[in-house]
This record gives structure tokens, sequence and C-alpha cells, in this order.
DNA sequence: GTGTTCACG
DNA sequence: GACGTACGTGAACACC
């Protein structure tokens, strides 16, 4: 609770500006009810910032007051001066509204005074206080990340602290916002006006401009009474236009610093909240996680949502089970529970290739045990040899135990990443199931909100941050792989994972039919891991004679492209370092550069330097030969030989199934999702994955599916009848936006029809079009227009997305994959019409990703069931890779093509047809 | 570790 | 009025 102090100068007052604060947590969060169906997202963003600045501020300089002010209402003062300030603000959403009296008693709660005044704005009280404060000699800090409070500044005495960059703003930090000292912001802001308040300023004056006339005239009225003297005309006609608008938003931007004071501030003195009062205030808002975080910090009895104990997390009570009698004690705990955490431990990261070196398994939250099955002396395999390996069960030993609980069907084995674990253990016979997936439960829920890797979900959820393997291992040369971790280190490690993954599967996996999201789970999530887990095990076949001998040939062209680089530059200079580049082409030979990179630099990509070959140089060609044999030679003939498992004489890739925002998957070490198919010589690439002798690769890919959800999704008749009529859809755009038959089409027509098509599904916009087809910005935008005009469906469906996203935060996939899109509130327009144009995007790229999946995930048992010999091997977003025996090519074309083009039913029927092109080769090239 | 470029859908 | 933009990924290399 706060307590009396007077301020004298050893005291530092905290004011934290509380409508800020608000603002942010409301934006920065999900939607979320209390069970009674009251909003209190923007409530439990608020608890979660207050908690963490306090606890933060228990470090280093550490406040003696501290207080949080509000805004009183829309209305001050300032209104009265200027009718339109903030007209342009939009009112409170409705769902934020009745927050506002929450979060003045959460502030309580936390035993924080909370101070408002009528008629005036947060930041005035804070203005007032900090004059008043410094009146009494204290320091002052303002939590605020507001430019109207810079104004406030002293160094040394007054601060801005953002804890949105987590960083203090002194003098040198407003210097660089405005150009200027705190002293002269106001004349400044007078000048640039302010279009989020309303405030006017003066127009074509922007901070670079204000920033110089008051460097050069001192303040606005020196500036305005010497306006005649400015020598840029249109500068000048508008400062003497608008002296009077800058007058008054000098007015409107000066903060008053008399208001009469609603609490002194000696009432500001701080001590830790009662716990009591503040864990009752969460609970009532079914806040669990910070709760328990306040619980464990303020040393209350800790409870979970059903008011029983819950264990904080505590590293050294976790068991290490070494001997069998043990091993059996915590089997037996297991299958009673009913619901457990699993993990496993390996020497290496490819689940295809490393050792299974330990399981942990948690029974309860608190309750968790690693079990060692194949550590070794932390010095073996050093020079000097090893000692001996600690004791612990023989794996196989172990493994025999633990198999009936893993695969017992009532017990649900939960695991972060599960996928990983069921490719180890597959390899040791074990078959895990049934399972939950914590990482899958928070994806489907908070797609595009944040990562989903357990230490992250463990800060968000629990605020607990586990132990990382780095912290573990080391890292970079001197990491060590597991089964060298010293036992006990390896416990806590191993043990908390399954700890945390428990836990998080209780907050996460409830909270899934509430919001709607257990039908997707269920269906395009939770089958996955087994799925890719197989195909991962399965590899593909690569043949390493064919990659040396591309290696050899791209090495020979990488070597004459280098060569006529040099002669033709004159010199030799480091052909794949594009910053020499840059300084060849555009400083020494001055040619006219035209994109910069984002930092700063000149670019040197394909665009660029094909504009720069059509206009008659040489060298860009010459580079850009280089480039293109020194990417297939390191990224695809070297780095796939070497992926090559020595064991299995196959590449395993792996499969990441949380890492998309849409929904689709992403593949890594190596990545075989973009393999070269578009150029002849990247082509020779695919014709080293071959498949085992007597058998054939199968390719079958989705036709247009993209195009095809679209004309669904969006409704658009002439679309869906294209479809249904088999029509080339790119030339049928072309027929009805430029009136040109079909029969004997000019190439280029229908080349801009498909870039316009693949335009729209990206959210299209004049610029891009542009660029991708080389043509001015005119003529795209007429193009747009007039594709609209002929399908205004989709000119609807995106307009249609737009209010969505803006409205609700998310857009969704038509079977109900949620994509959340935070940059739609974001204040830079750039990153909200970037937000747009994924709305439009991800619900298509996102239907198409669930498509697929539930083909993936039908395939295996339909193989199966037909008796077909034939595995599914890889995802290439709209297409799928099988190996299987030559003779049963043809049935399996058959049945992946009927299994793919139904996927979407039962669910949906699809309102135009999904059709599937199959074939089979000896190669992957031969079978598309 | 960050930035640039380029391979795929 | 200028600016910067096509959607979604991962890997290699240069450079700090």
């Amino acid at each position: 609770m706060a307590v009396q102090r007077k301020l004298d100068s050893d005291s530092h007052l905290y004011l934290i500006d509380g409508s800020g604060y608000i603002f942010r947590a409301y934006h920065a969060l999900p939607p979320l009810t209390r069970s009674d169906g009251t909003p209190v997202g923007a409530v439990q963003g608020f608890c979660n910032m207050l908690w963490k600045l306090l606890e933060d501020l228990k470090g280093e300089d550490q406040p003696s007051h501290l207080a949080v002010i509000f805004d009183h209402s829309g209305k001050s003062f300032r209104n009265d001066l200027y009718d339109q300030y903030k007209a342009n603000r939009p009112p409170a959403p409705e769902d934020l509204v009745p927050q506002f009296p929450l979060i003045r008693d959460a502030t309580r709660a936390f035993g924080v005074p909370c101070v408002e005044l009528e008629n005036y704005e947060a930041d005035d009280l804070i203005a007032t206080y900090t004059r008043q404060a410094r009146e009494a000699g204290a320091r002052v800090t303002i939590v605020s990340s507001d430019k109207d409070l810079m104004q406030l500044i002293e160094d040394g005495q007054v601060t801005l602290f953002d804890t949105m960059k987590n960083k203090r703003i002194d003098s040198e930090g407003v210097r660089e916002k405005f150009g200027v000292t705190p002293d002269k912001v106001i004349e400044v802001q007078a000048l640039i006006g302010d279009s989020v308040d309303n405030v006017p300023g003066v127009p074509g004056i922007g901070p670079k401009t204000a920033a110089e006339l008051i460097e050069t005239y001192g303040d606005l009225e020196t500036l305005l009474a010497h306006a005649e003297e400015i020598k840029q005309p249109k500068r000048r006609e508008n400062l003497i236009a608008f002296a009077e608008a800058a007058r008054l938003s000098k007015t409107l931007v000066i903060l008053k610093q008399d208001c009469d004071l609603p609490e002194p501030m000696e009432a500001f003195g701080t001590a830790d909240p009662d716990a009591e009062t503040l864990t009752d205030f969460l609970k009532s808002m079914e806040f669990r996680t910070l709760t328990r975080r306040v619980e464990e910090t303020l040393g209350a009895p800790v409870s979970d949502e059903t008011g029983s104990a819950t264990a904080p997390i505590d590293r050294s009570a976790y068991a290490c089970v070494t001997t069998m009698a043990d091993l059996e004690a915590w089997i037996a705990e297991a299958q009673s529970a009913g619901v457990i955490a699993v993990d496993t431990e390996t020497d290496a990261l490819s689940a295809c290739g490393a050792n299974l070196v330990g399981v942990s398994l948690a029974t309860a939250p608190g309750r968790a045990c690693y079990i060692p099955l194949a550590h070794v002396h932390p010095d073996e395999g050093d020079l000097l040899g090893g000692g001996a390996a600690p004791e612990q069960i023989a794996r196989e030993d172990a493994l025999a135990a633990l198999k009936p609980l893993l695969q017992d069907p009532s017990v649900l084995k939960v695991g972060q990443n599960l996928k990983y674990d069921l490719a180890v253990l597959s390899r040791y016979g074990v078959d895990v199931r049934p399972y939950d997936d914590t990482m899958l439960i928070s994806y489907v829920m908070e797609s595009g909100l944040h990562g989903h890797g357990m230490d992250e979900l463990s800060e968000l959820h629990l605020g607990h941050k586990p132990l990382s393997f780095k912290d573990v291992c080391g890292s970079g040369a001197k990491q060590i792989s597991f089964d060298r971790v010293p036992l006990d280190k390896a416990t806590e490690y191993a043990a908390e994972d399954a700890d945390v993954t428990l836990r998080l599967h209780e907050i996460l996996k409830p909270a899934l039919g509430p919001r709607g999201k257990l039908t997707v789970y269920e269906t395009l999530e939770r089958p996955l891991p087994r799925v890719l887990a197989d195909m991962e095990l399965a590899g593909v076949k690569v043949d390493p004679q064919r990659l040396s001998r591309l290696s050899g040939e791209f090495a020979q062209k990488m070597a004459e492209h280098e060569d006529e680089a040099y002669r033709i530059a004159g010199r030799s200079f480091n052909i794949s370092s594009p910053k020499q580049i840059g300084e060849i082409l555009f400083g020494e030979m001055g040619l006219p550069g035209g994109k910069k990179t984002q930092g700063g630099a000149w670019s040197t990509d394909v665009s660029v330097m094909e504009k720069l070959a059509a206009e008659g140089h040489e060298l860009p060609g010459a580079i850009l030969g280089y480039r293109t044999y020194a990417k297939l030679k390191s990224t695809y003939a070297d780095a796939l030989k070497a992926a090559i498992n020595s064991s299995t004489g196959r590449v395993h890739t792996s499969f990441s199934l949380a890492s998309t925002s849409t929904g689709r998957l992403a593949s890594t070490d190596p990545n075989l999702m973009n393999i070269p198919i578009r150029t002849e010589e990247g082509r020779k690439i695919r014709e080293a994955f071959i498949a085992e002798p007597g058998n054939v690769l199968v390719s079958a890919d989705y036709s247009q599916i993209e195009l095809r959800l679209l004309a669904h999704i969006a409704d658009v008749p002439e679309l869906k009848k294209a479809f249904r009529d088999g029509l080339d859809i790119h030339a049928m755009t072309a027929s009805e936006m430029f009136g040109v038959p079909i029969e004997g089409m000019d190439p280029m027509v229908r080349r801009r029809a498909k870039a316009i098509n693949f335009g729209i599904i990206y959210g299209i916009s004049a610029f891009g079009l542009a660029a991708n087809l080389s043509i001015g910005r005119d003529e795209a935008k007429e193009f747009i227009e007039r594709y609209f005009e002929k399908f205004p469906g989709v000119a609807d469906y995106m307009e249609a997305k737009k209010a969505e996203v803006r409205d609700r935060g998310f857009v969704e996939t038509i079977f109900g994959r949620r994509v959340h899109l935070p940059g739609i509130k974001d204040k830079n327009p750039n990153m909200r019409q970037f937000a747009e144009r994924q709305a439009i995007n991800a619900p298509i790229q996102g239907s198409a990703a669930d498509v697929i999946r539930r083909a993936m995930i039908r395939l295996p048992g339909a193989i199966e069931a037909k008796g077909l010999n034939a595995r599914m091997l890889l995802q290439v977003h709209d297409e799928l890779v099988f190996e299987v025996p030559e003779g049963e090519a043809p049935a399996l074309i058959a049945l992946a093509k009927a299994v793919m083009e139904t996927a979407a039913r039962p669910a949906l029927e699809i309102s135009v047809p999904l059709t599937v092109e199959a074939a089979s080769g000896h190669h992957w090239g031969e079978a598309h």
C-alpha cells in the first residue's frame, strides 16, 4: 500500500501514464472475456505490464514514490480552446469501455494510487506533479512512450522511460526525435502539428523543417515575426497564412503545470502490495497465470483455478531415476495420473539420426523425473579419455518398461513439439499414443501473435523462464551433446521441460473449446505429428554421384563467369560481395543505381542487374551468371550431398508445423521445399532425387488451388464457371479483361492476366503489379481497375477481409483456422497496409494449407487400406511426393488423386473442383 | 548476429 | 507530399 512520505532530494518519483498503458494493453492482446462475459483483455494486459514494471523497479534506481495517472475522460479544457482537438479519434471500442473502471480497481489492488482530474489530461497532471517534485528537489521518471511528454525532460533530473523499447530517454533521445532540446519541443510541435490528436500545425512543415527553423529562430514567435525572410516561397506563404494555427497548436501541446492536484504527491510513498487484496482481485478477474506469479513472488499460498494448491516450479524437487524399482514406481504413478507429459533427450538435433539419451516424465505440476539412459562421463571423447559412465538403467530395459505406458490408450501423453519425440521413439520401436501437443494447441489459438516454442510459452503463460539448452550444453564450439551433461544438471533441465509442458497443457487445452478451436486442433493439427514423423523417418533417396557431377559442372561455370566479370571490370574483386559489386557498378563506373536496400546500400539484386544488362552493360550479366551457379552449387548440389544420412543413404528433412502464420508447413535442415524447378539448369538438381531400385517417385499436385479457393471463397460466378468447365484460367481472365478470344491468344496478353491473378492472391497493389510486369504504375492501375470491374466479387472479398481484420484483429480460413494480424493496429500506415494484404492472402493460402493437411492425414491409412507399398515422402505446399514400387504406381496415382481431390469433404463442399495432376518417374524431375 | 540475395509455392 | 508495398518460407554468404 502507498504510504505518506515527504519528498526531498533523495526521492525518486515515478509517474506512470495509465492511459498509454491501457491503449497498449488493449491493442497488444487478443480479446479475452471472463467466464461471465465481461471483457477483460485490456485489464489483463494492464496488470501484466504494471506487475512487470513493479518487479523490474525492484532492481537499481528504486522509486520512493509512485502513482498511475489516467485521463479523466475523452474531453479536456483543450476542447474549449479548439473544438476540433482529437476530433478525428474514434470513440473507445465497445469492449474497452467497461474495462476502464476495472483498470482503476486493478491499480488500487496493486497498492498504487491512481489519479485523474476532470477537465485535464493525464499529461497535465504528470506535468504538474513533475514540477512540484522538482521544486522539492526530487528526481522524476515518467513511464510513457508518449512524445508529448518529452517537453518535461531535464537531463539527470526528469527522464522518460519507454517500457516498450525498455529504454530511458534523455535530451539526446529528444534530439533524435525532434532535433532540438527538450525546452524547444513545444515550439517544434507547434509547427509540425499532430495528425493523431488533430493538432493542425503548419502544412508542409515536418519534423526536419521544423527543427531547422526553431534552431535558427529560437522559438515560434520569433520565427513568425521573421516569416517574410523565409526563402522557400511555399514555406513562407504557409507560415504567414497559418500563423494562428501554429499559435493555437502551441497552446494545445503545452502541458499545464498548475493543475489543482486531487492528491498530494506525499501520498505516493511506495510499499509492497497487500498479497491478499491483490490475489483476490486477480482471481476475480480469472487471471490464473498472473495470480500464480504474484503468489510465488509475494510468498502467498499458491493456488490454481480450482483453488487447490499448485506448486511453484522448483528444479531441485525433480527426481533422477536410475533404478528399475524407481522407474516402476514412476510408471505406476503415471498410469494412475491418466495425463502425463513426456520429453525425450537425444545427442543430436535431427530426430532421424539422434540417439535417445534419456526420457523425462511429469505426472502432476511440480512432480517430474528424468530417466537417463545413455549418459557418458563428461570427458568422454576427450584426448585423455573419459571416466566411468554414471550409473543408469540400460536403455532396452527402461524402454521395455516404458513402452506399455507410452502406448496405453487410457494415458494421454502430452508433449511440446511431440513430432520430434515420436520420430525418436519410433526408431526404438515405441509408438506413442494417444497424445496432445502443447505447441499445436497454442498455434491454433494464437497463430500470428507470438512463437510457440516452449520457452516462449512458459514465459507467457507461467511467468517462468526455464533453463535453456544453452545453459546446460553451452553454445558454439564449446557445446557438448546432452549425453555428456552431468546427471544432476540434466535432471533439472529435462524434468523441468516435462513439468512445464504439463502445466502448459493444463492451461491451454481447456481454452480450446471456449475459443471454438477444438475442431481445428483435432482435425488439422493433432494427427499431423505422427504423419510427418513417418515422412521424416522415411526420407528421400538422393544420388550423391549425380550431385558431385553437377557440383563440378557448376564450379566450372562459376569460374567462367567470374573470369569474365574480372575481365570486364579490369580487375578482380570479391564477386560474391554485394557491397563490392555496388561500389564498382554505382561508384567507380558511375551507373545510375535504382533501388536501395533496407540498410541504405545500393541494391544489386536480379531486378536491378537485369535492368542494367538490358541497358547494354556487360558486367551485371556476368555477375548474375556467377550468382546462379554459386547458388546451385552451394545451396543445392553441395549442401544436399552433405545432408545424406550415411546409414540410410537418404535425406531426412524436418517439417515445422508451427512456424508459419497461415498454416503452411516449413521444411528445414535441409529445406526440401525450395528445390529448383523454374530454370533448366536448376531442374538438374531434381534428377538427383531418386527412388530405391524397383521403385518410382510419384508427384501429385493441386492445380491452381489458391485461385480455385479464391473463386469459392469470394463467390465469383465467372471464375467458378471457368474452373468447372476446365478452362485455362489465365487465358479466360485475359479474354474477359481485354476482350480477346482465347483461341490464338497472344502469349503476352495471357502472361499479364496470369500476373494479375497471382497479384490478387497477394492483395494486389499497382506498385507490385507494375514491378512484376515491368510496366508503368498507371498501366498497372488500369489493369487492376478493369479486373475489379469484370470480377466485382473479388473486390468485395478484399474489402470485406480488410474490414474484418480492422474490426477483429484476425481472419480465418474456410476451416476455421485463425490467423492473427496484430500489425493492423500499428501506428505506421505501411505496417497496417501490410496487414491488410496479409488479411487478403491468409484465408486463401491458409485454406489451401488446410486442404492438403486433410489429404495428408488420410493418405497413410488409405494407402494401407489398399494394400499398397507406397510411402509419402514430401510435401511442397500444393504437392505431395511418394515412393512406390513401379508396378503399383498407377494404383497410387489414382488413390492420391481421389483422396486429395475430396480432401475438403465432408467438412465442406467446395463449389469448384479441386483437381490434382499426378505422374511418376525415376527421378523427381520426371515425376512432374 | 544482421543484412542481402535467391530458391520454392 | 513523399514513401514504400506485391503473400508465405529457409539457407548461404559477407561483414560487423
